[in-house]
RNA sequence: GUGGGCGUAGCUCAGCUGGUAGAGCCCCGGAUUGUGGAUCCGGUCGUCGUGGGUUCGAAUCCCAUCGUCCACCCCA
């Protein structure tokens, strides 16, 4: 044997028995998103660098260490997407869907990051997101919010909890900023090593500190919402009204900043204790200036981008995902006559009943190696045909998980047979 | 980038005061020549992460290295 190829570090397959519970959830979450008329946009998983560093920021983490970033050949700096916000945006600008429309996006797919893998974060994960662009109230947050709540109702999670914020308009916000980083300058002797860095990159982000020194510090330190701009104050007190209508329960937390230099006004994020270090399942908000500064016209906008590993951890964690379905039904031929007629016979019998799952025994193995492969493929039931059957143009039809007795079915009655084993299990 | 735990069969793990590698599950065959699930019998499967050192002898001790997990950091 040759030495065998090594997998990328923090870069997972997922395998056969996890993607039942990847494609319940991505489907459930296309319900519901197009349930609110949102509609898909698909976008590629590389871009300029510069893209990234103009809305992500040029001194975050994602951007300075993070990202990977290369050359192609024409010796363009091209980044793999950290998230899908930037593309978007870009999209919108390079097709003029913004100009005078309104619009209600989702997207879904791989991220990278180059990151230390733990519980929860990988260099290549996958996120799905919605954004809403040209709504300038707080009508839009809201219904942003009621999106992500009935998509946790729909899939029976339970115990997530909303941890809202508003960071006010970027003037309000930097007002903020320069207060903060007196406050913090003052008492400089006192912050630990990650903050008086993050004083020079990004001060906000001391208010998050997970350190129990800086406890004290950090509430005395000035409230960001106390420092809000009057418009915003009104659009976050709107937005609470709304929520409060709808019966969604939150908590105000005037630490919650976000990492990404994009956000102003409202901030939010569905936070859980089951995933370790890694609290943050859903997490999004308003980015007014975010177009403009891409070079398009001045459009507001709102979007949430939630971690589909994450989800799908929680949601296995709780058994929530379905079982996958097995086969409908498993065809043993026995004997060469039969092997050769069985791909036939499956193959006119998907003809008839286009929601069929079948699966034809392949391989060889005796009678006995083959019902145990009927069995364990999970089908519910075994087609068994032989030079018996072939003669008399019939099927046994044997049910493989209940104690029915099995059936000899002639061919011409089989297609209504298996439509009635379908209906009967809920199957296609 | 920093710190800690762990690397033995496809999977979960035992073996670690140095004596030449084991169990359960899985898989295959048989008991049951055309009938799965339960039971019983038998069988396959290992560069003991990698490299070096100590030793008559290393899965076991030492050093280095890689991988992995968790935490810091960062964030979905």
């Amino acid at each position: 044997m040759s030495q065998a190829v090594k997998p990328i570090r923090g870069i997972n397959d997922i395998l056969p028995d996890e993607t039942a519970a990847w494609q319940w959830l991505e489907d459930t979450a296309r319900d519901v998103l197009q349930s609110y008329g949102y509609e898909e946009i698909r976008l590629p998983l590389m871009e300029r660098t510069e893209l990234f560093a103009r809305s992500i920021g040029e001194v975050t983490d994602i951007v300075e260490k993070e990202m990977y970033t290369f050359d192609d050949r024409n010796g363009d700096s091209l980044s793999l997407r950290p998230e899908a916000t930037a593309s978007c945006v870009r999209a919108g600008i390079t097709h003029g869907l913004f100009h005078n429309q309104q619009q209600r996006l989702w997207y879904a797919g791989p991220m990278f990051r180059y990151e230390r893998p733990q519980k929860g974060r990988y260099r290549q994960f996958h996120q799905m997101g919605a954004e809403a662009f040209g709504f300038a109230g707080p009508d839009i947050d809201a219904e942003l919010i009621l999106v992500s709540a009935r998509l946790w109702k729909r899939l029976g999670l339970k115990g997530l909890e909303l941890e809202l914020n508003s960071l006010g308009s970027s003037e309000s916000r930097s007002r903020y900023r320069d207060l903060l980083v007196t406050y913090f300058n003052d008492r400089y002797q006192d912050l630990d090593e990650d903050s008086r860095r993050r004083l020079l990159q990004n001060p906000l982000r001391i208010l998050d500190s997970k350190n129990p020194e800086m406890a004290d510090l950090v509430a005395q330190a000035p409230v960001l919402t106390e420092h809000l701009d009057d418009e915003s104050a009104d659009h976050f007190a709107a937005l609470c009204a709304m929520l409060d209508a709808s019966g969604i329960a939150y908590k105000l937390n005037p630490r919650l900043v976000r990492g990404l230099d994009y956000y102003n006004r409202t901030v939010f994020e569905w936070v859980t204790d089951q995933l370790g270090a890694q609290s943050a399942v859903c997490s999004g908000g308003r980015y007014d200036g975010l177009v403009e500064q891409l070079g398009g016209r001045p459009t507001p906008a709102i979007g949430w981008a939630l971690g589909v590993e994450r989800l799908v951890e929680l949601v296995r964690g709780a058994s929530l995902a379905p079982d996958p379905a097995g086969p409908t039904a498993y065809i043993v031929p026995l004997g060469e006559a039969a092997e050769s007629r069985a791909q036939a016979l499956a193959e006119s019998l998907r003809d008839q009943l286009p929601g069929l799952r079948l699966r034809v025994h392949c391989g060889g193995g005796g009678m006995r190696a083959r019902m145990k492969r009927a069995d364990r493929s999970g089908a519910l039931c075994a087609l068994i045909i032989g030079d018996d059957e072939l003669a008399s143009s019939t099927v046994v039809l044997k049910h493989l998980r209940s104690q029915q007795d099995q059936e000899t079915v002639a061919l011409k009655d089989l297609q209504p047979r298996l439509a009635r084993i379908c209906s009967d299990t809920g199957a296609a």
